[in-house]
DNA sequence: ATGGCTTGGCATCCAAGA
């Protein structure tokens, strides 16, 4: 089973791309970020067409985050616990049910946290705090969990082309890279890192000034597995050739294969 | 380089992204 996340940067700017990618990876399932549409406009025929569920949390002009699926998508839950005041849409989670049993996936877009200084920040820290605390429940159930999407967080130094240009960077924050780290601690594995140590291993190219033709990137996109989801992965990969394609997203698709 | 592109929106400039 092909699992698969990207942030697509703007579901209507990218649609045809993203069918593009669709057709050609044939992920079970896909995590989508930064949807930048509201429930009512995403282009869900355009999806359903291609033989896939579709559960979206979406709102008006940023953020949003979409769930497609080959299989039912069940138990539907919208938003990370823990702050009713919040309301940026960043997070849904849903259950797909196998002959191996259920499967269940969180597709999260974490906050920026641009710039240091102002309340984005904080609100990165305890969002990532409220996730850690997500985590914990979900871990007790020991059952396969699957933590997907844009962390926005810059791991380690080798996940960035030029690291020292981060340093003042929300993403590479020592808070932000501890919080990660403490996500990881609790028993998830980080699947990038446990099928390959190649450095210039990447996920984001900035738009602007070459970075892509420079390879000027950084890895904030990560697929984390609970130990019962990490006993089923055969492998994973990053799409980087779709960096390069026509109307490209700054991200590229992260995927892993687990059976299933 | 002082964010140099790209997106969507109370749009024809602004905010936000990373």
């Amino acid at each position: 089973m092909k699992i698969a996340t990207w942030n697509i940067n703007g579901v209507k700017a990218r649609i045809d791309t993203v069918r593009e990618w669709l057709g050609e990876s044939q992920p079970d399932i896909a995590c989508f970020q930064e949807i930048k549409s509201v429930d009512e406009n995403f282009p869900r025929q355009a999806i359903e067409d291609l033989g896939y569920n579709l559960e979206t949390h979406g709102q008006k002009g940023f953020n949003g985050v979409a769930l497609l699926s080959k299989r039912p998508l069940e138990d539907v839950q919208r938003g990370i616990p823990g702050d009713d005041s919040d309301e940026q849409a960043r997070y849904i989670e849903a259950s797909v049910s196998t002959d191996a049993g259920a499967l269940r996936f969180g597709c999260l877009y974490l906050p920026n946290g641009n710039p240091l200084g102002t309340e984005k920040f904080p609100y990165k820290i305890s969002w990532m705090d409220r996730l850690i605390e997500h985590t914990k429940m979900r871990l007790a159930e020991e059952t396969p969990f699957i933590l997907l999407g844009d962390y926005n967080v810059i791991p380690d130094p080798i996940d960035a082309a030029r690291p020292e240009v981060w340093s003042e960077d929300a993403l590479f924050q020592p808070i932000s890279r501890q919080n990660f780290r403490a996500l990881i601690n609790l028993g998830m594995t980080e699947t990038v890192r446990a099928c390959t140590e190649a450095p210039e291993t990447y996920t984001f190219w900035d738009y602007q000034a070459g970075a892509w033709q420079k390879n000027n990137g950084i890895r904030i996109d990560h697929i984390l597995l609970s130990p019962q989801a990490t006993d089923k992965l055969n492998g994973c990969g990053i799409d980087k050739h779709v960096r390069g394609w026509d109307k490209p997203s700054d991200h590229v698709p992260v995927w892993v294969d687990l059976a299933a």
